[in-house]
Parts: structure tokens; C-alpha cells; sequence
DNA sequence: GAGTTTGAAACT
DNA sequence: CAGTTTCAAACTC
């Protein structure tokens, strides 16, 4: 292992004999080195990936002409940062608003001083959903809107936490944006323009989000990839500790870097972009959970693409109330694409993929699509499936079991009303649909916006979350008022009669939570909480082990799964994560089964995992080291429970009763008996993300050439 | 796959 | 707001 001259020299000085140099120990010392050897294989991409591509993109002469080409990095990102505040665009307008954090700080529960990154990011994606984008006042744009869509928007700061697009006109505004502006423009260091929003389009690029975790010591990039997949961002980091450019999607390789390098990018980007797009089919309505979109890069991986994505887990469930997703989300197109993570580290930098929340059963060719060319890593909120082929996914999507991503077989209400599952899940119809004279269709487009507009102004929370999960009993009880409810049907409660409340029939069973005192139902049994007046009827709370065994057969029955009772304890709270050095310990799921997401898992997500505070803290995500080691470790992070909007995890129910998770043959719960009773049925997006596989990925990802995120550090 | 059941959504 | 109807998912056979 030679070693360059300046690197002897810094190690050993030119006194060291050559001999030695070929020494192990020399190696060794060489490897601790603080400064990376040229020659190392990570740290040669991560920089050189980054300084080309840098230089490219900050001296692009046609560039925004506003924009000076940017010299260096770092600067670059300072300076993006402190354009972006000062600059018009909603983004530093949203900056200054205490609203724009809400989405963010579930990433950010320290409020660090990426503030302003985040909420940039955020911004952003408000600015996607702004009709008016070119409006100086995006935010208020954004904010109406926003509040028509959800109405806890007004309640404050940390309520803000809708950033549903509705509107597709934004989408096709962003797109259009990405569209016209040179690829150089997009990058040139405009903020702006690097925020953009993701066209859910069909054919379009998926929108991909980054996340700036502002730690000193990690960033993350949350990459929502579309099917289209190999896409990357690059994020100009506000935080001053670290402005790194994440690009991620794939790794920086070679050979997009000498693209780069020769002011090719862009049409690398479009050509790979123009193959992308087949796979997309799927659009949704509601769109990126994260933060915002920006604008895309497609990064070419050198070696061979895998065929698969290294762990795709699917997050099932996730389709099937997408309408929380709607609570939250943001811009991107595909919302469905948000499930897989990938987790890169580099040095102090964190890169966390979300590559793409992805439907589950997305049985469309874009899921196949989307593994196939997704070289991010990702952490598959469904360890179960290691691999995620294609076929698998079809079959996923077909099978009764934990379909996330059903289709709608409407016949009479045009996939206009809430009956229809896409139409609430905010998604376009698509293929796999049955459905019968369907105007869920971006043909159109404005048909179902204005169809939307019209259930909501009817019911504000139409597309609320169905399902608000708490830690808090109150919080379902709906006793605090001054947290925005996920769920406003939740809220309702359930109606059920006949099912007992132990069958999808019942809202809350099917979202994995207990009935509340809002329900209605009649001989609530519940397993996830009973109503208190039934749990005082019948065993003070308790249910008989009989009982219990036939109440969690018949939520195993009905897909019903329960978060891994272990993860209880296990979680975080807040932060959810265990704090990382510099490197993102992700909990990894039971090699077996993860927790089985089901329909909720949509409805979780809104009602959590990018709204709540404390959802997941990149920040303190560690990267894992091995994955084997944890593999009986359930997700550790959760949602945070203590959200107003909901935590994703459910630790008891919501009457502060027992709760009797399902069994889980399936390796969710195995031990549920011995802990706390957790219910989780529906992953969040990101901590699972978070999950065993979200080990399994980083791990695969080192291994593979592949890998969804790469962290750029900046060179000394 | 067809038919039934169920409860939410929509309507009055 | 309550009652009824409509609807499509969930469920059963």
C-alpha cells in the first residue's frame, strides 16, 4: 500500500524507510490517518465526486446570471444557505417562519441550527405546492394552501405539518421548472432551484428530498426516488458545520464524474432520466413526506446496476391510506416511493437515502422499475423481503396480505369520493386499478383537484390520516386539543356494530389502534385498546389469554400487525436513535419479520412520521456497523409517541389499557408477551427506514458498488 | 370469482 | 344533525 509522498510524510515523514511503508503497521497507521489517503476508495469518491461536480455545477456559465459561480464547496454552501435566507424565494421566506419547521424538526429534534437548511427544504416543497410559485410570497401561497388542506396548519408552529401537494398544477409548475432550466442552472447554487419540486407527472422524475440533518457531525439526505430511481440530489447544507453537497442516489462513480467533469451531465441526467421514465406509472397526489424536493441529478452507477435493490423491502401498507401521507407530505409525485433508506456514512456525514417511499405492492412496472435501477440503498422497512424482486413485489401487491398499495375497483363513484382508495391515498389511479369510468386520472387532474377541494371544504380532515397513534392516551381520547389530531375520523371514531372492532371493517383496528372514547362502536373488542366503557365492562382492561389469543388471531387474520413489543422499550422516545458519533445506528429489524406494516402504514405516516417533532432524528441515527448484530433488534426508533400528531408507535392503548398486540408468527412480535405492549403496525416510512434493513442496506450498500447515498465530504 | 357483509361516505 | 342511501372494501363461501 504506497502511500502518496505528502501522506508519508504527514504519517511518518520522509524518515520512514521505505520498508516500513510496506509494512502493516504502516498500512494501519495510514488508515487512521485523518487525512484520507488519495487512494482510498471512499474517500476518493466522496471528494472527488464532489469537487467536480461542484465546479461543474457552480460555474456553469449559463447559470442563473444572479448566480456567481461558486469556487468552493463549502462556500457554496454557506453562501446557499445565506442566500437562501436572504434570498425571496419561499424558501427563505419560509425560513423565517416558525411554521416551516414543523416538518422539518421530526428530523431535527435538537433544533439544531440547520434550521434553516431544513426548513428551506421544507420551503421548498411548499413552494411546489404554491400555485403561485413565482410569487415572492410563496409562503403565504403555500400556507393557504396548505391550510385548505389541512386545517392544523393554522395551529401553529409545530402543527404545520401539511405539506400535501394537491395541486398538481404546482407539480407540473416544478416540473416545468426542472424541466426548462439547465440541469448547470438547477445546481448553480441557487437554492431555489435546487429545492424544486418534483413533477408528479407521470413519466416524471420522482422528487427526491433531502434532508439536512444540520448536525455538526452527520447529514442526512433523504432520497425519495421515484421508480426511476437513480437519481441524485445535491443539497446545499446551510448548516455552517456542514455545508457537504449530499449527492445522493447513487454513489458519485467515475463515470458520472467524468461526465461531469465534461459538462455532460445534464444530458446523462436527461438521457438516464428519459429511461426512467417508463417505469413510472403510479402518480399520487400527495406527494414526498420529506421535505423537498430537489432538483435531480441522475447519477449513472459504475458498476452494474443491481438488479434488484439490494434490500427493497416494500413498505406494505403504505398504499393503502396514502392519505395520511397527505397530512404530511410534500411534493414528490410518487409518494408512494418513500419507504427505503439508505444509509451512507462518510466520515462525519450521514447520508440517509429514503429512496423512495415505495408502494409496497406496487405492482406496477415502476416498482420493478424502480428496484432495478434504484442503486440507492435501501433500508427496507420490510427487512422480511431481503430482496425485493420484482416478482416479488407484483406478488406482494397481489396478495391479500398486507397489500399496502390496493387498487381500487370503483365502479360508481368515478374514483372521485373517499370510497375510493387511491383518491383518498391522494394517488392517481393507475393500472392495477379496477376501477370503472375513473376520473382519478392526471388526465383529470383537475377534476380531482377540484374533487378534492370539494370533500375537503365538506370535511377539512377528508384526507386526514385515519389513525392517530400516541403514546398518549389523551392525545386518541382526543383530549388535547391543542394537538392537531392525525385523524380526524379516528377522532370520529370508529361506527362498528357487528365487527366488534376486530376487523379492517373497523378504522381503528385496521390502522392498529385502539377505539377510543370518540368511537361509537358497539362490543369493541378491539385488540389494539377497547373503548373504556366496553374495557370496564368486560375485564378491567385486560383481556383473558384466551381471549387474547383469539383477539390477535383475528388481527394477524386481518393483516393486522403489531409493532414488535421489544421495539418498546426500545424506543426512543426522543430521539429515537441512538446517538451516533458520526455514524447512524440503525435498529435492525428481526431477520425474521419486521414488523409488518398494513393499511395504517400510510395513515401512520401522516399522522407521525414527517409532522412529528420527533419522528426520526437523523441526526442521531449511527450508522450501523454490523447488522447482525441487531438482528433481533425491532426498530428502535419509532415515531415519536409523544407527537401531537401522532406517533407511529403505539405503546399502550389508547385507554392506557393493556393492549394485546397480534400474534406474530410472522417474527413481528415474537416476544410480545414479555414487554411492553407496542403497537405498530404501520411502519413509518423512515423509521423503518431505520430498521434492520436499514442495516441490511448500509451494509450492502458498502458492499455493493451501489449505493443510494453518498456522502460528499469536503476535501481539507 | 361471486356473493354477502360491513361501515364509512355521501346524501337528504 | 339525524336518518337514509350509496358505495366499495372486507369478508365468506
Amino acid at each position: 500500500m504506497e502511500m502518496d509522498t505528502p501522506e508519508r510524510s504527514k504519517v511518518g515523514g520522509a524518515s520512514l524507510s521505505n520498508k516500513f511503508e510496506d509494512s502493516p503497521v504502516f498500512s494501519f497507521i495510514n488508515s487512521l490517518s485523518p487525512i484520507q489517503p488519495v487512494k482510498s476508495t471512499y474517500a476518493t469518491s466522496s471528494v472527488q465526486a464532489y469537487q467536480p461536480l461542484s465546479f461543474s455545477i457552480f460555474t456553469s456559465p449559463h447559470a442563473n446570471p444572479q448566480k456567481a459561480p461558486r469556487p468552493q464547496l463549502r462556500d457554496d454552501i454557506s453562501e446557499a444557505a445565506a442566500t437562501d435566507t436572504g434570498s425571496n424565494n419561499g424558501c427563505s421566506e419560509n425560513s423565517a417562519q416558525p411554521n416551516a419547521q414543523t416538518a422539518l424538526t421530526v428530523f431535527e429534534p435538537t433544533k439544531i441550527n440547520s434550521e434553516s437548511s431544513t426548513q428551506c427544504l421544507l420551503n421548498e416543497a411548499d413552494k411546489c405546492t404554491d400555485f403561485d410559485a413565482g410569487s415572492p410570497d410563496h409562503n403565504t401561497t403555500c400556507r393557504t394552501f396548505k391550510t385548505n388542506f389541512r386545517p392544523e396548519t393554522n395551529e401553529g408552529p409545530s402543527q404545520r405539518k401539511n405539506l400535501f401537494a394537491s395541486e398538481s398544477a404546482t407539480s407540473l409548475e416544478c416540473k416545468d421548472e426542472v424541466i426548462d432550466n439547465d440541469w448547470d442552472y438547477l445546481l448553480a447554487g441557487n437554492p431555489d432551484d435546487l429545492l424544486i419540486c418534483d413533477p408528479s407527472t407521470e413519466g416524471e422524475e420522482g422528487s427526491d428530498t433531502l434532508v439536512d440533518g444540520g448536525a455538526d457531525t452527520c447529514q442526512f439526505l433523504i432520497n425519495n426516488t421515484q421508480p426511476s430511481g437513480v437519481e441524485s440530489h445535491l443539497h446545499l447544507g446551510t448548516t455552517n458545520q456542514s455545508p457537504d453537497v449530499l449527492v445522493s442516489g447513487t454513489a458519485l462513480n467515475g463515470k458520472i464524474l467524468e461526465k461531469v467533469q465534461g459538462g455532460d451531465l445534464s444530458s446523462i441526467v436527461h438521457k438516464e432520466e428519459s429511461q426512467q421514465q417508463r417505469g413510472m406509472r403510479r402518480r399520487c397526489l400527495v406527494f414526498d413526506p420529506s421535505v423537498s424536493v430537489t432538483s435531480r441529478v441522475k447519477m449513472i452507477s459504475d458498476g452494474p446496476k443491481p438488479r434488484k435493490a439490494p434490500a427493497m423491502p416494500t413498505l406494505p401498507g403504505i398504499g393503502l391510506h396514502l392519505n395520511s401521507l397527505t397530512a404530511v407530505s410534500t411534493v414528490s409525485k410518487d409518494l408512494l416511493n418513500v419507504g427505503n433508506m439508505s444509509v451512507h456514512k462518510s466520515q462525519t456525514k450521514v447520508l440517509v437515502a429514503c429512496n423512495s417511499l415505495e408502494c409496497p405492492t406496487g405492482t406496477s412496472e415502476e416498482t420493478s422499475l424502480m428496484v432495478e435501477e434504484s442503486s440507492l440503498a435501501i433500508v427496507p422497512i420490510d427487512a422480511v423481503e431481503p430482496h425485493n424482486s420484482p416478482k416479488k413485489r407484483r406478488r406482494k401487491a397481489d396478495s391479500s396480505d398486507g397489500d399496502a398499495c390496493k387498487r381500487c375497483s370503483c365502479k360508481k363513484s368515478k374514483c372521485l369520493k373517499l370510497y375510493c382508495e387511491c383518491f383518498a391515498a391522494g394517488v392517481y389511479c393507475s393500472e392495477p386499478c379496477a376501477c370503472q369510468g375513473c376520473f382519478n386520472k392526471p388526465i383529470h387532474e383537475e377534476t380531482v383537484l377540484s374533487t378534492r377541494k370539494q370533500i375537503e371544504f365538506r370535511n377539512p380532515l377528508a384526507f386526514a390520516p385515519k389513525v392517530i397513534r400516541t403514546s398518549d392516551p389523551g392525545l386518541e381520547l382526543g383530549e388535547d386539543s391543542n394537538n392537531t389530531p392525525a385523524s380526524a375520523r379516528h377522532k370520529r371514531g370508529c361506527n362498528c356494530k357487528k365487527s366488534n372492532c376486530l376487523k379492517k371493517y373497523c378504522e381503528c383496528f385496521q390502522g392498529g389502534v385502539g377505539c377510543s372514547a370518540s368511537c361509537r362502536c358497539e362490543s369493541c373488542k378491539n385488540t389494539f385498546g377497547r373503548r373504556e366503557e366496553f374495557v370496564h365492562e368486560g375485564e378491567g382492561g385486560n383481556v383473558g389469554d384466551k381471549e387474547e389469543e383469539d383477539l390477535e388471531d383475528s388481527q394477524e387474520k386481518a393483516g393486522v400487525k403489531n409493532f414488535d413489543p421489544h421495539a418498546v422499550d426500545l424506543i426512543p422516545i426522543t430521539p429515537p436513535f441512538e446517538t451516533c458519533g458520526t455514524l447512524v445506528k440503525l435498529p435492525c429489524y428481526s431477520s425474521a419479520k419486521p414488523p409488518k406494516p398494513t393499511y395504517t402504514l400510510p395513515t401512520v405516516i401522516s399522522s407521525g412520521l414527517y409532522t412529528s417533532r420527533h419522528l426520526i432524528n437523523l441526526k442521531d441515527l449511527t450508522t450501523p456497523t454490523s447488522c447482525g448484530e441487531n438482528e433481533d433488534t425491532p426498530a428502535r426508533y419509532l415515531i415519536n409517541n409523544d407527537s401531537p400528531h401522532g406517533g407511529v408507535t403505539k405503546t399502550s392503548s389508547p385507554n392506557g389499557k393493556r393492549v394485546s398486540p397480534p400474534h406474530s408468527s410472522t417474527g413481528a412480535s415474537p416476544n410480545r408477551k414479555g414487554g411492553r405492549k407496542l403497537i405498530l403496525k404501520s411502519i413509518p416510512s423512515f423509521p423503518s427506514l431505520a430498521g434492520d434493513g436499514f442495516n441490511d442496506c448500509f451494509a450492502n450498500n458498502h458492499k455493493s458498488s451501489s449505493f443510494s447515498a453518498t456522502s460528499i465530504t469536503r476535501g481539507p
